[in-house]
Order: C-alpha cells, then structure tokens, then sequence
DNA sequence: TGACCGCTAAACATGT
DNA sequence: AACATGTTTAGCGGTC
C-alpha cells in the first residue's frame, strides 16, 4: 500500500516536473502565441513603445495599477524561473531545457539529490531531516545565485539600454520619472508580500526551507532592505559610493555569485568555476560573468545576450519571440526602451534581486552558523571536501550533535581516517543509492539503528518533525523508546504514545490506523517493550536491555556494520557514530540538549543504582503478571541486573570487535559510553 | 539465495 | 455493540 503509494508519487512527480517543465513550454506557448505579434512587432517599434504605454494606458489602468502588473509579471517570471531552476536542476531529461548541470554549475551533489526525480514528500522519506534541509537550503542557495545572476544581467542590460537611451535622446522628461517612483515606491510593498507568497509557496512546495521565524525575518526587513531612496542611486549606477549598508547588498550582487557560491561550496567542492570572467559590456561598465553560462545557459546559446533565449525575449513577461539575436536586439530596443514599464520592471527585478539577496546572506549566516555547531569549519572553503578531524577526546556529546552532518548534502562529514574499519568511500549521504532505492515507507535503518541517535536528531529537528508532514527517520521501536524515555518516570500508557506520536510528528497525525496498530504491533513484538501492570491501568516500560540486545549483533565489528554506518547517511564519525548508537541507547536525552530532561536524564542512572538493590523479576519472563507498582526504571534495571551476566557478555563482545574503529585513542569515550549504559551490569 | 529486519495489514482475543 | 488494547501471523521489500 505505501509502496503503492510511494510509487504513485514518484510517477506523479514527473507530472509535476512537467508542471513546472512545462514552464518553457508555457513560454513557449505563451511566448509563441503572442508572439506572433510580437516578432512582428520590433518592425513598428517606435510606434510599438509608445502604444506600449498608450496601449496599457488606454485603458483605465492607473499608473499604479500599471505598475502593479508589471511587478506582477515580473514576479510571475521570477517564480518560473525559480520552479524552472528547482525542477530542471539536473534533469536530464530537461536538457533540452538547455541547461546542463554543469553548466550551471551545479554541484554534483545536488543535481544528485535533485528533487526532480521526487516529490517533496519523498524525498523527506528518503532523506533524513537534516539531509533534507541542507538539500532545500542548498537548492535554495543555487536558486538565489541563479536568478540573482539571471536578473543581474538583465539588469545590466536594462541599465545599458537605459544609459544608450539616454544618450540617445533624452525622450523622457526626468519628472516624469520621479513622479513614476513614487507610485513604484508605493507598490513595493504590495510587490514585497508578493514575493512573501512566492517564498512560502516555495517553502510549501519543499524547495526552499524556512523556519517560520526565518521565512518571516528577511522579508519582513524588506521594507528597510529596500530603500526608495537608494533606487536613483541604483538607477544611475552601480557602485555608487557610500551607499548605506543596505545597499552594501546590491554592491555585494557582484559578489554574490562568488557568496551563494560559498554557500553551496560544499556541495560544489573546489572546483567551481574556471575563474570570473569579468565582460566588459559595450557602455564600459564591467561587469561580472560567470564563465557558466548557466544562468545564460539555461536559457541560452552562448554568446546570445542574456536575455534572449530560446529564440524568445526573456524580458520579464515578455516572452515575444524573435527569429534572432538581431531580431531581439530591435526588439529589446523597441519593447523595452526607457520607458516608465521598463523603468518599473527594472527596479522589480533589482527588488527581487535584493530580497533574494537578504535571504542568501542569512541562510549563508545560518549555515555557517550550522557549521560553526558541528564543528565544522565555517571559514573553509569547502569544508565538506575535506575529511574533518574530530578531535578523538571530543566528548560524546558534541559528536552526537554531527548527526546534524548528515545533513550536509555530501555527508562528507567523513569519518575520522582512524576508522581502521574498512570503509568504502563516502558518498553523499541520502544520495547513496541505498537510500534512493530505498523508496516506500521510509526506511532508514542505516540513520535510525546506527547513525543518528533519535534523541540527537529529534532534538535538532523537533520543530521540523513537528511541523512537516516528514516521516521520521526512525523505526517504530526507537520511537517509541524514546517516547517512553522522554518521561521522567519512563513509562506511558499506548494513548500517551499515540499522543506523543502525534504530538511529536505531523507525520503521525494522519494514517491513525496505521501507524497506530504499527505501534502496538511493535510493542507487542519487541521484547524491549515491556508492558507492566499499573494501578491506573498497562504502562509501557523499556528494557534497555533487550532494546540494545537489537544492535550488538550488528554493532559489533561487523566491518559491513562499519560500513553501513558510515555509508548510511556519512554521520560524523565512526566513532561518533557507535557513540551516538550507545548514547541513543542510555542517553538519549543527554544528547539532546533542546529536549534535554533534567528529570528524566537525571532520573536514569540514579534510578539504576537506587533500584540495584531490588531485583525482580525480570518482566518479560512474568510477563504481564508483574506487581502493578513496579515502576517501569526500576523494572528496566531489574531486567539488566537480573540479566546483567549474560548482557554483560553481549555488550562486551560489540567492543573487541569495534577494536579498530574505536581504537585506544577514541576508546574511551565510547567505554565510558558502554560503562554508564549499563552501570548495574558493570557494577555486579 | 537465505536470513534478518522493519513495515503494513489483518485477524483475533480481551477488557471497558 | 463499539472501541481500545494486545497478540499474533503473514506478506512484502530492503539489506547484507
């Protein structure tokens, strides 16, 4: 059924790619259709500029509304070639959407992880939450640089044109202008909450991720980011100097290129571009290209002028076609003279631009931020392209928290080279063909059993489960665990898992059915589950015991398990990994240090050793017949200390084996690991 | 290829 | 009878 399911949506998202594919098909249509006239057009130019306006003013449309419209279609475009770029990324079956990854210099990576192949939905089943964020901020990064490159240009054109046409003959009385501004001014805002909508429509749609605070936060500084004021400047020239700080972002726009590249560099390993080629256009104003032409590319031939592709005008919402590069060339200079139109478009496009160029800074901020956390090192070029070094006495924890890495999209969070375990080279986490093929329900095992400390994942991604319609990454027994665990007195009835189920996961608020007899049916087939008879009814309780007896087997030195572990999602380290593994099974809250339960975390080992002294049965042999009272830790440490012998013989055996992968040096912390996980154990 | 694991579905039993 | 809770079995797909 969810296979059935899963593939339906694989099969329905090449529909939707033709959706958005259909963007040049839609230009296509749309630009052929009208541009019947319009290729016809270039030939009336003069007259065609000034029906232009004669034609959108013969009308009722006030200047305002003119304006408005035109935003709109700017905006209109923005967003296509937003989807354009989202869905074609690497497609290849888009290539004769002409843009070729390469070209576009898109990470490998990422065009691997392109979502073209996959619905949102599925590749948050596929991709771990961090994973998916990091290929959404990633995707999000290489949209911005896009079209920020794309509307430079066209900005750059726009600017040479209105510079020649000035030259030309001042036709326009500059009044004129200035009145028109503050109608612009005026719909800026009205074309900022466009922008808003567009942004969240993305962020819906699972191409751009944004928290809420963050979707909000740039655009609501858009106001401010945007300053009127700064539009004459802009007008008149780039580089103006002293431009306020503000407008240190449009002078940044050269940079940017150069910024979102960072921003994806990690993706994007070195390489990157044959270095800038800086062009000098024909009114002497240099300006920077990227050698790809992508932005070009996609739309382009080379050598044709940016905004002309596809034998169509790229002029926002223009799409009239033109047999030629010449033909454009009438066109551009006939359609899109100096004109109030023009003029509007223009400053939309450089509104876009700057938006677009607000919300690159903080997520390049986030992400350094990110990568500040996981120790990772921000200022590097490609920090991904390098093996990190994780210091060996690093505590747990804060290896813990590279579960995080995983969401770097070439998971080249790699291991420390002292993972004498043979492992294979590292591949892009999530882009492991593993996890590719693994469609269906989402089964991560590699991240939920070896990987990713559900309490560590959960911790950092708690408001992305909660709010995203994304299964978690876990199996139903590490959820429930960690349900139960999250209680200070660890243990809860099957509603107050459903509840935490649902509470926890938005995932888990549909498909009651299903995963609720999932729960149960865990629950009832796990022996780490123990149900205990309480006064208030049947609680469940763990039994770490039992639970941990589930890994060992495959913790233990398995070099294959090495591998997996690492292959899986490219946690952090081995090390951290095993870790993570053994810290998800004692610690789960320590590890977590937003959902980090004094009580609960605290309540652990004491309880451990309180609850030493009063052995009882274990429950799964008495089954349901246990005393009412017993509470559920002490049961659970019952269990280990009844069982400790034999446990203690399991739990040891993992060690030796994991001998290279956690050498003397990086031995500690994982004994100690080991130590306090089963302190009875150890202590008897 | 087979063992194992996890998920889903379903049937059934029991208790409220 | 309806529902919640548990238990068990079966089938499927993925991994190793």
């Amino acid at each position: 059924m969810m296979v059935e399911s899963a593939s339906e949506t694989i099969r329905s998202a090449p529909s939707g790619q033709n959706g958005v594919g259909s963007l040049s098909g839609q230009a296509d249509g749309g630009g052929g259709g009208s541009s019947g006239g319009g290729a016809a057009g270039p030939a009336a130019g003069g007259a065609g500029r000034d029906s232009a306006v004669g034609a959108d003013s013969n009308g009722e449309m006030s200047p305002a509304e003119l304006l408005h419209f035109q935003q709109q279609q700017a905006l209109q475009v923005a967003r296509q070639f937003l989807l354009q770029q989202a869905s074609g990324l690497s497609s290849p079956g888009n290539n004769d959407s002409k843009q070729s990854a390469s070209a576009v210099q898109v990470p490998v990576s990422v065009a691997m992880m392109s979502p073209q192949m996959l619905t949102p939905q599925q590749m948050q089943q596929i991709l771990s939450p961090p994973q998916l964020q990091a290929l959404l901020q990633q995707q999000q990064a290489l949209m911005i640089q896009q079209l920020q490159e794309y509307y430079k240009k066209q900005q750059e054109q726009l600017h040479l044109q209105l510079l020649t046409q000035q030259q030309a003959g001042k036709q326009q009385p500059k009044e004129a202008l200035g009145n028109k501004q503050l109608a612009f001014q005026q719909q800026l805002l009205q074309m900022q909450q466009l922008q808003q909508q567009h942004l969240l429509n993305l962020q819906r749609q699972g191409l751009v991720s944004l928290q809420p605070s963050q979707a909000s936060g740039p655009l609501q500084t858009l106001p401010q980011a945007v300053c009127p004021t700064d539009l004459p400047q802009l007008w008149k020239g780039e580089g103006a100097p002293g431009q306020p700080a503000e407008d240190s972002v449009k002078q940044e726009g050269l940079d940017l290129t150069g910024t979102a590249t960072t921003a994806t560099s990690f993706a994007a390993p070195p390489k990157v571009s044959p270095p800038l080629s800086h062009h000098t256009l024909p009114n002497g104003q240099p300006t920077v290209l990227t050698p790809r032409r992508d932005s070009s590319s996609h739309e382009e031939t080379p050598g044709s002028h940016p905004l002309y592709g596809h034998g169509e005008c790229k002029w926002p919402g223009c799409e009239t076609l033109c047999e030629d590069l010449g033909q454009f060339i009438k066109h551009l200079n006939t359609e899109h003279a100096l004109d109030d139109r023009s003029t509007a478009q223009c400053r939309v496009q450089m509104q876009v631009v700057q938006q677009l160029e607000i919300q690159l800074a903080k997520e390049s901020e986030r992400l350094q931020a990110m990568m500040t956390h996981l120790h990772m090192r921000p200022s590097e070029p490609k920090p991904f392209s390098q093996p990190l070094n994780p210091v060996p006495g690093s505590s747990s924890f804060s290896k813990v928290t590279v579960s995080a890495a995983d969401s770097f999209p070439d998971g080249l969070a790699h291991p420390p080279t002292s993972a004498a375990a043979p492992v294979t080279p590292l591949r892009p986490p999530g882009l492991g063909s593993a996890s590719l093929h693994s469609g269906g329900p989402a089964r991560r095992r590699s991240s939920d059993k070896f990987c990713s400390p559900i309490s560590s994942e959960l911790a950092q991604n708690h408001e992305f489960y909660k709010n995203a319609d994304v299964r978690p990454p876990f199996t139903y027994a590490s959820l429930i665990r960690q349900a139960i665990l999250e209680t200070p007195d660890r243990q809860l009835t099957l509603n107050e898992i459903y509840n935490w189920f649902t509470r926890m996961f938005a995932y888990f608020r549909r498909n009651t059915a299903t995963w609720k007899n999932a729960v149960r049916h865990n629950l009832s087939l796990h022996k780490c589950f123990v149900r205990v008879e309480n006064v208030k009814g049947a609680v469940w309780t763990v039994d770490e015991r039992e639970y941990q007896k589930r890994r060992p087997p495959k913790m233990t030195g398995s070099p294959t398990l090495v591998k997996n572990m690492i292959s899986g999602l490219s946690y952090g380290t081995l090390n951290a990994s095993y870790q993570a593994a053994l810290a998800e099974s004692s610690f789960p809250l320590l590890n977590s240090p937003g959902m980090l339960n004094p009580g609960s975390a605290s309540s652990l080992l004491p309880l451990g050793h309180d609850d030493a002294g009063a052995p009882v049965e274990p429950l799964p042999s008495n089954g349901s017949s246990s005393p009412p009272r017993l509470s559920p830790p002490q049961y659970s440490h019952q269990v280990q200390v009844k069982e400790e012998p034999a446990e203690a013989e399991e739990d040891r055996r993992p060690g030796p084996p994991m001998g290279p992968p956690n050498p003397s040096t990086a031995g500690p912390p994982e004994d100690r690991d080991l130590e306090e996980e089963l302190p009875g154990e150890e202590l008897s």
